[in-house]
DNA sequence: TTGTATGCGTTATCAA
DNA sequence: TTGATAACGCATACAA
């Protein structure tokens, strides 16, 4: 059986009470008795049940990070800097893979709540409508690492549009004029604005071309997308891409098809991934403050679970490009 | 006030023992009533505390994962296997990065013992003498992805030093002589163990060279390693590495300094996550199960919390090769 | 088949 | 400054 309070109480002549107040800081107790218990704390080697203590409280210390795939560099070096900040705050974090799945999502948030988390973060983006729904009816703190349509709803994230249209818009005074999108698919409330982005850009710059819109996921379909467009006799001159594994399986695809990047192609991406730093060439991105993203997030959870901070707010991250071999 | 199993039984005019019963799958339930309390419990959107529930039970359907750096793909291919399974079997994973940190693994493993998990699961494999002598008291399942020289653990993992005698076997044959052997300087049990096979079959092959030893975590260190075997005349012809991004490094190292792979230079990395698939030239590895890792791990795990196995075991894995275009 | 009562290990409220 | 004692929301042994 393992050690109680009572066993701590009984060994030191107190009761419960002063050994509960011992162990929550409480300046109500004498100094003398704080140290005996503290002492028999030591020697029993007492360690609180949280379990206990989360139902006693309702507070759990945990938190709950609603992840699409945790094997994906881009959603893995967020959780780190969630990580890390959550271990300084001494939250626990309990992770849910969604498979960019609604119904994974929608369980995973009920789940996690009836496990009492103190607070939700969500990594992506692509929330569902009836996920939603269910999110309107929670009281405790939620944090989004990306967008969401939903003002009611804390954010952390940086400004894609605005940083693919800076991107668009100097390709362009390059003489680009043909662009292929490549986006996931998922996350569309964000991937549309960006692909209007990009257009606009065009547009704004009296070119008469329409974009390209491709789905592709993987570093594989990144090759087979090149593939496809060198039979399909595309024109194309530039690719955003939305992922680095993508667009790194193009940036591959034109190597077997003899295609000069930068020169006749240029290629960016708008993660930054340690894939498209160990690429070669070494892809061009934008850099993406994946670990603040997710420091920040967490940092902000703290103060939304602690009362500190109240209002919904949305942060936009300061980003920067890796201008990098992919690009002139 | 969330609603409680109290609220339900008053609405379905049952005590809340039935409504316990019912939740619980428990057959000694009418079957009328089983539905009439089913229907409320709907209809209120009753949802069960797990809090609750775990002190009461002391079961919290809960694992702790205990694994060196979230972000690093070969964890968190392992921990994505660990997810889908325990997803299939309704558990809850708390997550615990230790950077390698001796520290900070005990400190992960305390905690999470102390949030009551039903079992322990690490990726990775270098425990420290300091945690191991708590683990020793513990008596919730343990299962190391990885290996431990403490035969009181199940671990699951493929046998690494077959698998690198294999392969050094294979291009001794093919006339290397002039082996380095990069390793990350932690896992000592384990990296030690290799570097002694790779030596093992050099001098059963009658070749008197000894092998140079060194220790490199990140691409960077890689390309850099690289860049003094060149300026110390080294007489390489062969590379193994425990990491895909240092192998890749070094890989990119040579195209640098115009070193021919895999003419000159044989590497083989005895990682084989999604970097090393995408690396130009693509580089051969150990075709480790890294997902098949995490998934039986964790499929071990719950026979042992489910007392279906009692004993310890040690899995070891089948493994592949992926010859790609580092090796001849 | 159902209900009552107790306990799980804490926190927190009230008295003392 | 301390100690009883009542929650917290559920599972479960025991009765009925």
């Amino acid at each position: 059986m393992a050690i109680t309070i009572y066993d701590v109480a009984r060994e030191a002549n107190v009761s419960m009470a002063t050994v509960s107040r011992v162990l929550n800081g409480n300046p109500n107790v004498k100094p003398d008795t704080r140290r005996r218990v503290k002492e028999v704390i030591k020697r029993l080697n007492y360690k609180p049940n949280a379990v206990a203590r989360g139902l006693a409280s309702k507070k759990t210390k945990t938190i709950g990070a609603i992840i699409p795939d945790v094997s994906d560099l881009y959603y893995s070096a967020i959780l780190k800097g969630l990580e890390d900040v959550s271990e300084m705050y001494q939250y626990q974090i309990i992770i849910s893979n969604t498979d960019n799945d609604a119904n994974k999502e929608l369980k995973a948030f009920e789940t996690l709540s009836s496990n009492q988390v103190d607070g939700i973060i969500f990594l992506g983006g692509s929330l569902d409508e009836a996920t939603h729904e269910v999110i309107e009816q929670y009281d405790n703190p939620i944090v989004m690492c990306g967008y969401s349509k939903h003002k009611n709803m804390s954010t952390v994230n940086i400004n894609y549009p605005d940083a693919v249209g800076e991107v668009v818009s100097d390709m362009i005074k390059r003489g680009r004029e043909n662009f292929v999108y490549v986006k996931s698919g998922y996350h569309s409330f964000l991937e549309d604005a960006i692909g209007e982005r990009i257009q606009a850009e065009l547009d704004a710059h009296g070119i008469s071309t329409k974009i390209d819109t491709y789905d592709a996921l993987t570093y594989e379909a990144g090759i087979e997308l090149f593939d496809n467009l060198v039979n399909s006799d595309s024109k194309v001159d530039a690719v955003i891409s939305i992922s680095d594994e993508v667009a790194g399986g193009m940036l591959h695809g034109t190597l077997d098809h003899n295609v000069n990047v930068p020169e006749d192609l240029e290629i960016m991406s708008c993660s930054n991934t340690r894939i498209a730093y160990m690429m070669r060439p070494q892809l061009s991105t934008i850099a993406v403050p994946l670990y603040d993203i997710g420091a920040v997030g967490m940092r902000l959870l703290t103060k939304l679970m602690n009362k500190e901070e109240t209002e919904i707010t949305h942060v936009e991250l300061p980003y920067k490009f890796n201008y990098s071999e992919t690009t002139l």
